[in-house]
DNA sequence: TCTGGGGTCCTGTCGCAA
DNA sequence: TCTGTTGCGACAGGACCC
């Protein structure tokens, strides 16, 4: 199967078994940070954060050499300075790194259509069918690893193995710049000593509470009688833990998935308590969410609410919209219906707009009308063919997301006001 | 030491209707 | 007509993922 290689990865050797396989899953290696060092190769073997320099922020990538530190994804930045004061601070490239993640998706199509993409750096790949192409599951796994290299100049781990979480545990373990292979018959012997918590899907709270019951591996949680389990994750939770632990898991590699809610949300550099901001903040974000809806093809039949007060504590509300829609306004308007109901008994330290219970837009009468309201309220002093939209303007194409890209420009200075 | 942003899924509770 | 049960949808919250 794999050999530790005294870095506390585990790797396979060239030639490695990989019978009973046929499901890849590839990751790239501290990929924000990896982008970096490709457009700055004087970054390289520094400790990099990537990561907003300003206040509340937190880490979205750290390279290697800051992670022997300590530091984490998701850690406030501030914290991960004191852990590696030397580190450099880069802001991220969102970008960029979709440029570079296209790439890498493009090659793992060039090999099977049935990809499915995880998130910006990571996929699985079922190969089940490309053996008489491109070979073995693992000489397939070996061939995208040198072409990722070769083609994008950053490195990635892969897992095979028999199933999707088995060869996600799989490339996790041979992280970084790794390659291991499960065969399908030495799956059971994997998963055994493995903890609980290096399952996808067990976080630290589900692995509280199944080490407070002694269960500490995977073998001990395939001895486990499912009903004990139940009481201590639920019904759901035990189904689900149960089978993985004897290796099953029947998820197909999908390519493609239907979005479920869109959202987003701003937290404010400092709290806010002043109800005027916060509801021109709802419309803005409104706003945002209507334009995805509408490049997207989509209308909302929700709409929900998140409010986090300067403690932390995140209370959400929702409700159903009288009608479906793709109107900033009236998605604006049930966020802002909803906000009246919430005692704000202290500072907002972030607000959310989400969109809920998507579906195909019709193209109604009504939804044009929308379209229509949405722009003549945007559209200012300037000409028809763009509006200020934020910090910018935009064309109305981009506005009703009908253009590739969404041309955003500084405004241009106004004239200085007569004085006199 | 102070906690981003964008998602999915599951569970508990409540009200309504059959 | 009243009461109890059951099923279901809506909603709120939380865990988890990257």
């Amino acid at each position: 199967m794999g050999r530790a290689d005294g870095t506390g990865r585990l790797v396979s050797a060239e030639g490695a078994d990989d019978a009973g396989t046929g499901i890849l899953h590839v990751d790239m290696d501290a990929f924000y940070a990896a982008v970096e060092v490709l457009d700055d190769p004087t970054l390289k073997g520094k400790p990099l954060i990537i990561g907003a320099p300003d206040g509340r922020s937190v880490v979205s990538s750290a390279s290697y050499e800051a992670r022997r530190y300590g530091v984490r994804s998701a850690m406030p930045v501030s914290q991960a300075i004191r852990l590696c004061p030397h580190a450099l601070i880069v802001p991220p490239h969102s970008d960029r790194y979709r440029t570079v993640s296209r790439q890498v998706m493009e090659i793992f199509r060039s090999i099977t259509p049935l990809v499915e993409q995880l998130s910006i750096d990571e996929a699985f790949l079922d190969v089940r069918g490309s053996r008489r192409l491109w070979g073995s599951p693992a000489e397939i796994a070996r061939l995208i690893r040198r072409r990722v290299a070769a083609e994008t100049g950053i490195t990635c781990s892969v897992g095979v193995a028999a199933t999707k979480h088995v060869a996600k545990m799989a490339s996790t373990i041979s992280k970084p710049d790794g390659l291991l292979v499960v065969p399908g018959a030495q799956t059971l012997d994997f998963l055994a000593a493995r903890p609980v918590r290096a399952m996808w899907g067990v976080g630290p709270k589900a692995a509280e509470v199944l080490e407070g019951r002694g269960i500490r591996t995977i073998g001990d949680l395939r001895e486990t009688p499912e009903h004990v389990l139940a009481r201590a994750v639920g019904p759901a939770g035990a189904a689900r833990l149960s089978a993985l632990s004897r290796g099953e898991d029947a998820r197909e590699v999908e390519t493609s998935r239907a979005e479920k809610s869109i959202s987003h949300e701003e937290t404010f550099h400092t709290d806010v308590d002043d109800l005027d901001v916060l509801r021109a903040e709802l419309l803005r974000l409104g706003d945002r969410v209507a334009v995805r809806l509408r490049r997207g093809g989509l209308e909302a039949g929700g709409v929900a609410i998140k409010v986090r007060f300067a403690d932390f504590a995140t209370i959400t509300r929702s409700q159903a919209l009288s009608e479906p829609t793709a109107s900033g306004q009236r998605i604006g308007e049930g966020a802002r219906e909803l906000l009246a109901a919430v005692d704000l008994r202290q500072p907002v330290r972030l607000i959310g707009v989400r969109a809920e219970r998507l579906r195909p837009a019709g193209s109604s009468a009504l939804a044009l009308w929308d379209e229509d309201e949405d722009w003549k309220r945007l559209e200012g002093t300037l000409d028809d063919a763009t509006a200020r939209f934020g910090d910018g303007v935009v064309t109305r194409a981009a506005f009703l997301g009908r253009a590739e890209r969404f041309p955003q420009v500084p405004a241009a200075p106004r004239p200085p006001e007569d004085s006199d």
